[in-house]
DNA sequence: CTTATTAAG
DNA sequence: CTTATTAAG
């Protein structure tokens, strides 16, 4: 099975930037999107009930901000909005679906880039996710965490290292914050299968960054080693338009 | 000598759409404009200096709102931001300059769409403007009062009289305020001069207005009666782009 | 519908 | 630079 997970920076402007055809043409069995940027009210139908697909949407209280969504193929068994921490909760950050043979976690880590107070948020989302998934582990659960970590791990991980160690996203401290879940156990698929390859999953919109491929990689899927045997490819699909992040697919065997 | 008043609506869209060359091709000798929606900070220096001419701008406190400015060729002798009360000038809606042989006001009235509480303000307005303006013509000045007035005097400037008889705009209330004026000696030139024509000076940028030509005249000049001897004409300029208003043209023999 | 704003990224 | 918002017109 395949999934894909993609910050889509405002699903509306996906949209018109040809979200669906797409869609249509990736056909993921399963679809984690972030920074959806919509409210319930304001969700088209397609976009709640998209042709083959059932639809989670989670927002924030605050309009035109954060928000994550999960499209599956088949009906999740069971899903969570949150994980419990409400002055996380209410930013729409998180959404977890159960799935035949793993659970999911879909989730956009807070942005860092807003002072420093929103580092140390940052880092605290970090490590309270990371307890939370203790939890769901210790009761036996196989996951998948998915989505914008808005932290790229090594230098490898972006363009331009050097000139940002002092810019959130590639801070120590957040850095450690994303060593601490590779030190749990998760595994950085990607890297673990293209060691030492150079592909990032964001661009800015200003300075022609991502023509000029001056990006980072802030998107990730990271797996409990008990699902690293089924794990058959993990790719970036940098080519695909249409947000200022480009998709991440994963193909498992199951 | 050419006068030109514009509602821009926002100098710096206009500018986007071509402002500059429109002036340079037009070259009035006198050009006032409306709604400018720009601090004095944001103004770049050909705006503070356009070539030919002296400008003064005139901005409200709320930023991107309202706010006029008036082009000269030639130094005006004196200036004045505002009328002396507080509630109407922080606005930013009114610029008296006075040149060789008359006084020119330079006005952008209140729009009442918001709630008639803004139509209420739009009538004390046009009242203790007309207050203010007789002070002037007891000192002895001859006025010239211009500028985007928000309100269509009779069934005849505007495309659609009886579905908007209720809206405002065309409200019997501020319809009168605006005959308070014409009762006070100031004379529409424009209508006096083409007293069956139906020109418009603002289409609204909904259902294609334009290209429909359904429109209203709100934009005027009334001079004081002492100069009609020199005028020679009154025109609309409906073909210049740039806002949702077209310019209109005084020429006097001056 | 369009302008300008402010907050975020 | 781009998205989405809110206030105005």
């Amino acid at each position: 099975m395949r999934l894909v997970s993609w910050n889509v920076n405002g699903i509306r402007a996906a949209v018109r930037n040809g979200f669906w055809s797409w869609l249509e043409d990736d056909g993921p069995d399963i679809l984690c999107l972030q920074e959806t940027r919509i409210q319930p009210e304001q969700l088209t139908p397609k976009m709640h009930k998209p042709p083959g697909y059932h639809a989670l949407w989670h927002a924030g209280e605050r309009r035109g901000y954060s928000g994550v969504a999960t499209l599956s193929r088949e009906r999740p068994g069971s899903a969570r909005e949150g994980f419990g921490q409400p002055r996380f909760d209410v930013e729409g950050r998180t959404l977890l679906t159960r799935h035949r043979s793993f659970t999911l976690l879909n989730v956009y880590f807070p942005n860092g880039g807003r002072g420093y107070e929103r580092v140390l948020f940052k880092i605290d989302f970090y490590d309270a996710l990371l307890a939370y998934c203790g939890q769901l582990r210790s009761a036996g659960e196989r996951l998948v965490v998915c989505g914008d970590f808005n932290t790229s791990h090594q230098p490898i991980d972006l363009a331009r290292p050097k000139e940002n160690e002092k810019t959130s996203g590639f801070l120590p401290e957040e850095r450690e914050a994303l060593s601490r879940w590779l030190d749990a156990g998760f595994v950085d698929v990607y890297r673990q299968l293209h060691p030492d390859k150079r592909e990032y999953t964001w661009w800015t919109y200003r300075f022609d960054a991502r023509a000029r491929d001056i990006g980072w990689r802030l998107d990730y899927f990271l797996l409990t080693e008990d699902l690293l045997p089924d794990v058959r490819d993990a790719r970036i699909l940098g080519d695909v338009q249409g947000s200022d992040h480009c998709p991440i697919a994963l193909e498992l065997d199951l």
